[in-house]
DNA sequence: ATCCTTATTGCAAGTTTTTGCAATAAGGAA
DNA sequence: TTCCTTATTGCAAAAACTTGCAATAAGGAT
């Protein structure tokens, strides 16, 4: 079974089909060190399936999101891209530079465990984006 | 002075160009009682400046956000919206069915104060949305 | 009031993302 | 294995958003 075979496994278990089409996305997804945009996503997957289209990207990225295998994040121009759900942060980024720091979910924990029992919504491990001036933007 | 006259004066102050363009689109978002997208944007100014063009709604919603006049926010489908900088609220939306529920911003200021102490940027009060399944979407 | 500088706009063309619909192919049943 | 149902894909066209560049017009200086 090949690494992200965990992923395939729990999509046909909760009845969703395997697509080659998912297998390839999920398994750049799941090999990559960063968020992807689609267009990055696409081009990868191209060479291993050269028949996709990249409204299959699109599709696809949005589908891994809803099922919660995928977080979408944006970053400046806010222009989304995505990751695999397993490693917990979220990013703030300096609206002027562009500049990017990685925040620990363990920093939001409490925060969402006050909202959840307020609201009754049960979150998805979402990726948040804050925006504000480094402290270089904020000399100029 | 019309009522969106302190946001003019803080552009002009500030060094930037007042035109009709800003105005209009200040103007309607400063009435409106909710977030808009550049469409509904365009829509509405299009009435009082007929020669608008799409390019210049989304270049000032760019604009205002970046000098910190408008916040943008995501909803449910990732498309941007955006409201003047006034009232400090975040988002909890249902990826399921859509459903949004406002979180005050009260919530998030202890969690805020400690990114800026820790990172030393310092936050713009923009706007987060976070994503979960709402209570009855959970029992589906 | 007129002139100058340059930020801002509009236009036209490009890129990115979404949508509807017919064709394809997963995955379960026979 | 073959057949059936229907989720998923690809295609083509539409909608949404961005970009480069020349023309316009703010706002300060004369």
């Amino acid at each position: 079974m090949s690494c992200e075979g965990n992923f395939t496994k729990e999509l046909s278990e909760r009845g969703y089909r395997i697509t080659p089409q998912r297998r390839v996305i999920l398994h750049i997804l799941f090999h990559a060190n960063a968020h992807l945009t689609p267009a990055e996503v696409y081009e990868e997957a191209r060479s291993s399936l050269p028949g996709l289209t990249e409204t299959t990207v699109y599709r696809t990225l949005e589908f891994l999101t809803q099922v919660g295998l995928a977080q979408e994040a944006f970053s400046k121009k806010s222009k989304a891209a995505y990751q695999i759900s397993d490693y917990a942060h979220h990013h703030l980024i300096c609206r002027q530079c562009g500049k990017e720091v990685e925040i620990p979910h363990i920093k939001m924990k409490p925060l969402c465990e006050d909202i959840e029992a307020e609201t009754g919504f049960q979150l998805m491990q979402n990726h948040l984006s804050f925006f504000g001036l480094c402290p270089t933007c904020q000399k100029n």
